[in-house]
DNA sequence: TTAAAGTACTTTGAAATACAAAGTAAAATA
DNA sequence: TATTTTACTTTGTATTTCAAAGTACTTTAA
């Protein structure tokens, strides 16, 4: 390992697209109206960092009718599931493990 | 609490910043390029990095000369030390509670 | 002793990202 | 039928991030 956080994804950088993955990692699925509500986060920056995430692959969209009203639906996907779980253990390692100058590698 | 993210602190939302932090944490301080070496980044964003944590008063600076060059030490104040253990406490709420949407509050 | 190279930062300005306001379109309500 | 509400999407600005270039020395080497 080069440095202590090359393994940090970049991806995850943001404290709402950790908390749009991790809604989704215990729950199989959310809508747009949940995440903004548990984020407390705007209509635009849901758009955008569910896009971000799309983008990587991370999660995956379902858009249908509820109700005669248009629902979108994020679901992670494997490989955004193992994305994060590696970026937590990376996160596990930064924050518990030692940065501690006094000791070698 | 209003949303699930709000206790997560948007200054340590960046991986350099979270680094710069935890190795603060552990270190009573450390220099600009233990800093730099550490974390993989370039002069300029180590700079950056450290003057958005001091713009925050989260770590403070203190330059001298070592050997006859300039030394910059960087160094956790408590209300960093206190920002960042709340911050942590923040994330292992985030992650390891439930944002199980079947379950109310 | 001066020229070239290295060290330790700081500044800068372009590129990427984040943000909320405004826009769209259909549904519910009055 | 008009008005409001719901569920998003688009947009333009504002902020942030980034590394290249700049500054101010110190060290080495001729």
């Amino acid at each position: 390992m080069k440095n202590i956080i090359s393994n940090i994804n970049k991806a995850f950088d943001h404290r709402i697209r950790l908390g749009i993955m991790s809604v989704l990692m215990v729950n199989d699925h959310a809508d747009f109206k949940t995440l903004k509500e548990l984020l407390g986060a705007t209509d635009g920056n849901i758009a955008s960092h569910t896009k971000a995430l799309e983008k990587q692959k991370y999660i995956k969209v379902e858009k249908s009718f509820i109700d005669r009203k248009p629902n979108t639906r994020y679901i992670a996907t494997g490989t955004g599931r193992k994305a994060f779980q590696e970026h937590l253990d990376a996160l596990e390692k930064l924050l518990h493990n030692s940065n501690d100058l006094g000791k070698k590698e």
